[in-house]
DNA sequence: GGCCCTTGCTTTCATTCAGAACTAACCCCC
DNA sequence: GGGGGTTAGTTCTGAATGAAAGCAAGGGCC
């Protein structure tokens, strides 16, 4: 696989410095698919579930009844998807939904017994990937990752908020 | 919680320890994601650009010419998207795609000048972009940053070959 | 109580996407 | 110079997605 056009050029000037493998933007979606993409190969396929469906698992497993509402704000899913991956998952007999008896718009939705043992399952082998890939950093390139992603999140969010501002004042 | 300790192969107690926030495939998705949702506020909506159609622009605004596959391997996209990016660009103008005369079945990418123009209006405002990123975090923040996602987007295609070669054996 | 606006969730629909099949052209080797 | 196999790109198909409509049920307000 030799590259011809690619090498055969020279960069343009002024923009032509521009290097889309240097921006972040770039590299966050890249790595971030990249990542998805093993998690995928080892999880979902494994264990038939898509990445909504283990993140419906994940929460309502550590906090055992949950709204769907709660869950798409725990999981930074649309409320689409959540519903989604339950009724996926209660069709599988992963899930159980139950009418919130103090809300009759709400449901609750908790783990079956089958449901758990998924989530016994899963967790630790979640925890496993991540090990693999903290062995290529060191602990503290680690440690910096996280801070700097939660660095960045609120960065967006605050951008997120001036647009939001942005867009009202036009209206 | 009634359910009897023998059918959960591992205690809910242990699993339930588990933080989807801290796990880092979550939080690089969900980063992710709402980086690109702002740069897709900022460009894609602002000059009609998807974020395919954006990386196409910006590898074939900085070599001048490039083989679809070239721009494939320089974007981390499939085929297919650079082929349907490209398409969309050649129809809006702002792409031209030529036969390779050296090989029949190759093709040339190159902008039009009105994709010149596309690229030195869209470029600027990518990096004012960043820039806005980069203001949530300290410099050196940043610089751990790209370290580490680099670290981490290694570790993935070491672990993406092991799984290759763990495929072959199974053949 | 009855009206209306809001909330919680589901369903629908139109788009997007990834993978597989397909076409065309090249290369190697006989 | 004519198969057999490979490579470059496009097209097709089934699944995933998100936006908006739909559907109940709650909560003021008169």
């Amino acid at each position: 696989m030799k590259a011809r056009a690619k090498d055969a050029a020279l960069p343009r000037d002024q923009a032509g410095t521009f290097h889309l493998e240097d921006f972040m933007p770039y590299r966050l979606a890249v790595t971030s698919a990249r990542v998805s993409r093993i998690f995928m190969r080892n999880y979902a396929e494994k264990f038939g579930l898509t990445i909504p469906e283990w993140r419906v698992l994940a929460v309502v497993g550590r906090y055992e009844v949950l709204s769907p509402s709660a869950v798409g704000e725990l999981t930074a899913m649309d409320k689409v998807k959540v519903s989604r991956a339950a009724a996926s998952l209660v069709g599988r007999g992963l899930l159980r939904q139950s009418q919130d008896p103090a809300d009759g718009r709400g449901r609750l939705l908790r783990l079956t017994r089958k449901g758990v043992t998924m989530f016994g399952h899963v967790v630790p082998m979640a925890r496993g990937l991540e090990e693999q890939l903290a062995e290529g950093l060191s602990r503290t390139e680690w440690a910096a990752l996280s801070r700097a992603l939660n660095k960045l999140d609120a960065q967006c969010r605050a951008l997120d908020g001036e647009d939001e501002e942005a867009a009202e004042a036009a209206d």
